[in-house]
DNA sequence: AATGAATGAGGATTCATTCAT
DNA sequence: GATGAATGAATCCTCATTCAT
């Protein structure tokens, strides 16, 4: 019984349904009829909303980019001082809503994506990007001159933790201290 | 013109076309008939040598691990002292062959490969371990009771910057320097 | 142009066409293609609607032995006492529609087919287990301790005449004499 | 090593092979390769000695009709009289050599063949006829007229026991026992 | 006499995508 | 707004067959 105003709910759910999907098989072999059914519509109607996979998995991904982007804005928005937001921006890479397996697996994913999809690769870099001007802008302050470098090896390390979750172990809170007990080790030059 | 004993050579070129392949297509969509004509064969040449597409992935992956090890083990062999053996590891990983965005790819795709196979992650796992002994077996003897923690955020830094390289810039040179600041960090508490 | 409702179309058309298929072909070569090319499908529908190629074929097993049963079931309530319904039976056996090289060829294949599938072979004890079932029935009140044996005589019987029809001449009328001459040559003992 | 004189002994092994292999999978499903691994020796020798697969196919039949003609020209030769000749006939058929499920499972296949290759279907033929005329030829002086349908009546049950084996039970004493106590229904007439 | 090497042709199966309803 | 119907294109894989050695 089709109603009004649907659009957006069914595209929601299609975007929610490929995250999940993307991450639970775990890798680029999802097929638009499984995200269909994941939900709970046809996989024609996919392609009505969405046009092609292709653009339904970018839909996905920028979708787990806003998703990354509200975390640490929200963070952000709670914390006081340079030292604070550093770690509020920490803390928000492994904060439970992006650090789930299935969203880890999905990012993965993105990264293959990326390699081909220039569209796709135009996000990552703009995640990227995203991270190392927040961290940037608290690092100045604190680290002068070393700063660019501070933000790199801030970023690199978060990555590697991250993708490292992915594959084990590996916990939320000791990741965290990890890129804290760096970040301090950067800091104590400035100190 | 078939000659005898071409086995070998056949499967090493499989497999080298493999991960050429799979680094510049730059995800797991490559298809055995693509390998094999990169391989300069047919692709049911392809099957009788190696079974499965997933065999032969398999294969590929083996062989990047074991060049991987070939590397560290050769920059170790040249290296005296703690300090300068860690130095190595971190050289080792960055160098040209492991560094190629193509293998880089190939990594990559591994890690998606490894949540579905068994297999996969078990080879992947075996490669973190071993990147992990050998940092935790000089990183003691300097670090002492930090060297645990020391290992995985050196290890986790090295992966980051693994991956970024696949996706864009930053050279071998800068992300060393950046791992081997954050080793000197680290060793600057037992100095 | 494509309807509502076509599922039970197809599944009809496709199992007909598969064996129709088996028959001409007379064997298990057949492919997919070529029975959906005959249904006027692609082969793509046919997977769609029955999985795999087995899947098929026992579909087409299934028909074939429910129109075995039908035509017995329908000779079986027009004949009146046990001899009747006996010869019933056997007029059913060789009746046009089980009788055409097509069908007969059909059913070699499903034999061959039961030597590997257990769901075949279970099928095609079903329909054993019937067809004795049946003539068990109406032998009892007429050949008495006799009437096991006698069953298996007349079925065996049967077989070998139905395969035999298969592989040549042998028209149906001649069957049928011939069963039912050794039918009463059975019943004999008990008049 | 190759040896003089090795062809028969070669040629041998694949024939005795591709019965016990199509025996064994039950099906026309077995390939060269398997057939000639059994064999001992590379599928490209099955070639160079038959050719065609299906020249392999036809030399095995030739092979089972071979062994099963032997097999009856022995009984027939310690026999005594026309009702020991047939006796004899009839246990032949279900002797052990050729009760084999394995040897029924072949000639289920060669049944199969038989609807395309027009060679398969001579030989089968031939068996038929040779049959019939052994069974004939004893049936004749006892049966007097309805030899010839006794001869149709006989053989097709013979054949009927036959698949019927190869699908289940039903052990060879049983199935003499059932075609025997026919022989005699026949023959009362004439005694 | 025998085989490893190699492949073309084909077969089952999957899937993104389209279209009429 | 939504879907069942349908398919072309592609994928992995198998296999009979050939050929140089």
């Amino acid at each position: 019984m089709p109603k009004l105003g649907m659009e957006p709910i069914r595209r929601d759910a299609l975007v929610k349904a490929t995250i999940r999907e993307v991450g639970l098989r775990g890798s680029a072999d999802v097929t638009v009829s499984q995200i269909a059914k994941a939900a709970g519509v046809s996989s024609a109607l996919a392609h009505h909303y969405f046009g092609t996979k292709e653009a339904l998995l970018l839909s996905a991904m920028r979708q787990i980019l806003r998703d990354y982007g509200r975390e640490v804005r929200v963070a952000l928005a709670a914390a006081r001082g340079p030292r604070a937001r550093l770690e509020a921006i920490v803390r928000a890479n492994f904060a439970a809503p992006n650090f789930r397996p299935e969203v880890i697996a999905a990012w993965l994913t993105f990264y293959i994506t990326a390699q081909t999809s220039p569209e796709a690769m135009r996000l990552l870099a703009l995640y990227k990007a995203r991270l190392r001007s927040n961290l940037l802008h608290d690092l100045r302050p604190l680290a002068g001159p070393g700063a660019e470098k501070a933000a790199d090896g801030i970023g690199a390390m978060i990555d590697g933790l991250y993708i490292r979750h992915g594959l084990g172990r590996a916990d939320a809170e000791a990741a965290t201290a990890l890129v804290l007990d760096y970040l301090d080790r950067l800091l104590g030059d400035a100190r």
